[in-house]
DNA sequence: GAAACGTGGCG
DNA sequence: TCGCCAAGTTT
């Protein structure tokens, strides 16, 4: 069956008056709900490009609570891009450290050079220009592009998929859903505005169409919501089954001098925690090498296993790592900075090895 | 497309 | 305790 013309029209009319009704009815919880956060200093679109991109960054894949004290600090050592770019790396992962996924932290330097010395320190103002540089995905150009530009883009993130899931009822399995939400995203981009509608939809999603426990009467869209009519609002979004996480083992060591410093070893510029320091390790397999095969290169000095291993769990494997400590006689030479224990807070370690720290200077 | 890539909080 | 989850990008 073919719809008239004047049947198409009258659809087109009639859909685009129900998604700008839905955009006015965001934009308007918005106006009430706006929360204060350090990186919204200005209106969007007024904003300091190098600070929206920099609490975009820190904000993939990672809670506002965690990112906060983080942008402070980034923002008070290196206020702009130029001062980033000047940056030397270890600093960089110095202040990084704890925040996670580190490839955002060797990435982000290597943006902020490359804007200070190929831009003249200006971001570019289009998403798909901003999708060029090292760092900055779909959401993060899009996201960029709306906020700081007010550039007609509509970033998609986990609170978008989420809440735009529900409205539509989408059956869709994550993460192959990502166009069809991009198009519904976009679909409902306002006139102006286009960063307040960004903002807007990502807060709606963190607290109120929220994972588990949604506010659901506290929504702009309670009426025209597909799951909540049919009281099916869990079950969005379509998720395929998680898969188990193995659990790999390995040593760790400290290994200390006379006068009691501790040997660090930076670890590779890239893979799993690549560039910050940590002890010494075996490598982390699913079968641990046995106690006397990890103290071999140690044969002549001693060693000690101290009690149980610390547990520690990574994005795709959990890990238990058990501690040796090594005490050597002399100033023997190995590869790695030997670290004064009052110095390892001002190190680039992460979580994993603070853990391991701690748990080989409590023994 | 699938896998790699961190961490801390919450129920 | 433990699986789930949070403002994704890269390879």
């Amino acid at each position: 069956m073919v719809s008239s013309p004047e049947k198409q029209s009258f659809r087109i009319i009639v859909t685009t008056f129900s998604q700008t009704h839905l955009t006015d009815q965001l934009l308007a919880w918005f106006d009430q709900h706006h929360r204060d956060l350090p990186w919204r200093d200005a209106a969007c679109g007024k904003r300091n490009p190098y600070r929206v991109w920099l609490a975009e960054i820190m904000l993939q894949q990672t809670t506002v609570t965690a990112v906060i004290p983080y942008y402070l600090n980034f923002l008070s050592k290196w206020p702009t891009v130029k001062a980033m770019a000047e940056a030397e790396d270890k600093d960089i992962m110095r202040a990084w450290a704890g925040l996670g996924y580190y490839a955002r932290a060797r990435n982000m330097v290597k943006c902020a050079r490359f804007i200070a010395d190929q831009c003249q320190g200006a971001f570019p103002r289009a998403a798909q220009d901003l999708l060029k540089l090292p760092g900055i995905g779909p959401y993060t150009a899009a996201a960029v592009s709306a906020i700081a530009f007010n550039g007609a883009s509509a970033p998609v993130d986990g609170n978008v998929i989420r809440t735009l899931s529900r409205l539509y009822a989408l059956d869709a399995l994550m993460p192959k859903n990502k166009d069809q939400i991009q198009r519904k995203a976009t679909a409902l981009l306002p006139q102006d505005r286009s960063g307040d509608f960004a903002e807007a939809l990502m807060d709606l999603g963190s607290q109120v169409c929220r994972p588990k426990n949604p506010d659901c009467q506290a929504c702009p869209w309670i009426k025209s919501c597909q799951a909540y009519a049919g009281n099916v609002v869990l079950e969005f979004p379509k998720k395929a089954p998680k898969k188990l996480k193995p659990t790999r083992r390995g040593w760790a060591f400290w290994i200390t001098r006379p006068n009691g410093h501790v040997l660090l070893e930076q670890r590779p510029p890239k893979g799993l925690l690549g560039r910050m320091m940590g002890l010494p390790s075996t490598p982390w397999e699913e079968d641990l090498a046995s106690f006397d095969r990890a103290i071999k290169p140690f044969s002549a000095s001693s060693c000690q296993a101290c009690s149980g291993f610390i547990k520690h769990t990574f994005t795709h494997f959990h890990l238990e790592l058990g501690i040796i400590q090594v005490s050597l006689e002399g100033d023997v030479e190995m590869a790695g900075v030997w670290v004064a224990p009052d110095d390892l807070e001002t190190e680039a370690l992460p979580s994993v090895m603070k853990k391991a720290i701690a748990h080989a200077q409590k023994s």
